[in-house]
DNA sequence: GTAATGATACTCGGATATTGGTTGTCCGAGTGACCGTGG
DNA sequence: CCACGGTCACTCGGACAACCAATATCCGAGTATCATTAC
């Protein structure tokens, strides 16, 4: 169990297009900037796209930018544009099968053993929504060339 | 991104484990029981087994028993014994690599990024670490027909 | 009758295929920019 | 000098392969049981 790559390149190319203004940029060169595949992180904007958390502009000088500012983007919003919304823990019912199905009544309540789990999947999901990704822009402000440093990258 | 099947299937089992009693169980028997692939469950017991949440016993009337109370066994405990304890997400510092890796001077502190998804998983963690099986028993308990089922398909 | 002994059947344990999903690549459709031409 | 039209290059978008891990299966190693036999 491990989360999609997309995640972590879709964080730091959001990040760069806030830092370098408001024009769009070539996913080539926001895949240059960090070494990634271009084509790969193609779609992983274009899944953000869907998302509407990045607009497309066709066309030559076209590319990606921001949707929205980033106060109002979640990291669970980036986890679920690329991952999709489905629960980590997918509750099968195998307690309706076998043996012990047959043996008992249709269950009414939920499965407990779901339950559980989904009670912890939930604080994780709270834990995501709760940080934007300004405040991880936040962090990487203590050190104020970096945002020299991409401008100058993505040109 | 999605949890191994292994996990629900550990979970239901242990609780298996805990309903029939103290005598060792045959992988086949709790396989069975919920009409998994025995060859697999078996597979999951054994990396039970070395997270040391059961006993396995070889031999003729031997198999898998609970090595503690289902009270000091955690939700995380079982993920990390199937799942191992990798982390979701696990940063590629990608910061570090391309066109702003190579102008960047070596970054100092810990990717904010990393870090951010890294406080959001904790909160999973700990959510896990939170609920014992003791907790899913008791809501498996309002029912008490739950056990008598049990024990009978598993002898 | 009792104890030792060998065969046997049953279980775990790990090595080996198979499948599904993530990762990576490629080419076509569409669009804005640029250049040349005519008014 | 300005407007218009055609060509072109550049971008996104989705379809197509490659790779890796989860899933499923199979066979060998080990052990308690049981029957048999000798004392």
């Amino acid at each position: 169990m491990r989360m999609a790559k997309g995640v972590e390149w879709a964080l730091h190319t959001l990040l760069n297009l806030d830092m370098v203004g408001g024009g769009p940029v070539g996913s080539g060169q926001l895949a240059e900037a960090h070494g990634l595949s271009p084509s790969y992180l193609n779609k992983q904007l274009q899944q953000l796209a869907r998302a509407e958390l990045v607009v497309s502009v066709p066309g030559p000088r076209g590319g990606f930018s921001l949707a929205k500012p980033l106060e109002t983007i979640t990291l669970l919003d980036v986890v679920v544009a690329i991952e999709g919304a489905a629960e980590l823990f997918q509750c099968t019912e195998i307690r309706c099968s076998g043996k012990i199905g047959e043996l008992s009544p249709p269950p009414k309540g939920a499965c407990a053993v779901s339950a559980a789990m989904r009670r912890a999947e939930q604080s994780w999901h709270d834990a995501l929504a709760a940080q934007s990704l300004a405040d991880i822009k936040a962090d990487l402000d203590r050190s104020p060339l970096v945002r020299q440093i991409v401008r100058s990258a993505l040109t």
